[in-house]
DNA sequence: GTCTATAAGAAGATAGAC
DNA sequence: GTCTATCTTCTTATAGAC
């Protein structure tokens, strides 16, 4: 096996069990019987425990910043998009909140740090600030965007898209960390989801004021 | 300074650590200090560190029912609290959404146990079921039940309280984790709150459907 | 790069004096 | 109930052979 995909591998498990038990309960002899090695082999890959955390971090700062460009987020051009969204509907509507919830939600990457960060955000500010960028942030930033086209043809109308973008997203948000706690639950969060997004656009649909 | 005191400091000063770093990252002999004791006095009070989260578990449990009980929702005789909120209207509403956002982020025992539990709940699913119990269905429904009867009174207008509820609440718990996370965004939230419920009462205070 | 052996230091918990 | 001293185990990390 080369060195770069050890190297990586390691960083996969140690995601894994991180996202599961919490930096502090996870071993690094637990991580290198998950790749397959003794723990001692590991620290030629990474110099201590510490250095794989902070490597999983800055690994998906990068696949953040990839995933901002492939949905052109790059700039402050969000007019540049318009085009884009321009044959939008109420049905794409639904389609594109259950799709990212979807997204989210499956995608095994993105769960995983979700859930490690989860455990982590009040370790320090850093962490803290990583959380509500991520989940908080960037989700109301960026469907404030899309939601704003809509209302700029006339699909959706309000006076305040901030607070009708958040009344899109928190349900989303709460579903979501109903699920990454409790699996079992995601056929209810997925109902729960499809009555909000309906209801959403029920409300937003007509003028309000 | 007596048993029962001491008993209940450690506690006090365990939840304090564990909402902050969380289990594994705080030490015995970090509860004791605070307390004022050595690590092995500690064992005097408690049989293991274990026993000490345990315990904090408990006296929450304790502390719910009791809250619960206030709150009257002992029973399923939703209909006998109606007259408490007979002469509700949409101020109050907005009153009734700061005060229980205010309250759930203010009181020093529920935020500390709030955060603890935000760094537990993946340890195991009785965890993961107390959070979701306490900062996700509780709420839900006994929010539910109050804007049913606003419903009841002609308030508030919609065909799925369930939903609508879910957009009251939503914005309410994510912003309260964004406090949990980041302190300094209080001002924030709590502006952001206030547009949210405002808004809230314009849409459903419409017929809707 | 991987291994075995081992150092170095924490951290939970107990023994027994006061 | 609190202390000091100590035990035991676990965990990170290094040394050095292959």
């Amino acid at each position: 096996m080369d060195t770069k995909a050890t190297k990586q591998r390691i960083l996969d498990e140690a995601l894994t069990l991180f996202s599961e038990k919490g930096y502090a309960n996870v071993f690094v002899g637990d991580i290198a019987q998950r790749v397959g090695i003794k723990a001692p082999s590991l620290y030629k890959h990474y110099k201590s425990k510490q250095a794989i955390f902070d490597a999983i971090i800055e690994e998906m700062n990068n696949r953040f910043i990839a995933q901002a460009g492939a949905l052109n987020i790059s700039g402050v051009d969000a007019g540049a998009d318009a085009d884009v969204y321009k044959n939008i509907d109420e049905d794409r509507l639904v389609k594109m909140g259950i799709s990212f919830f979807e997204y989210y939600l499956h995608d095994d990457y993105t769960r995983r740090f979700r859930k490690m960060l989860t455990i982590e955000q009040f370790h320090d500010k850093e962490l803290a600030a990583v959380y509500s960028k991520q989940y908080i942030d960037d989700p109301l930033s960026y469907q404030g965007m899309l939601l704003g086209l809509l209302v700029a043809q006339g699909i959706l109308a309000t006076d305040d898209i901030g607070t009708m973008t958040l009344h899109f997203y928190a349900p989303i948000y709460l579903l979501l960390t109903v699920c990454d706690r409790e699996p079992d639950r995601q056929e209810w969060a997925e109902g729960t989801l499809e009555k909000h997004i309906r209801q959403f656009n029920k409300i937003y649909g007509r003028s309000v004021r």
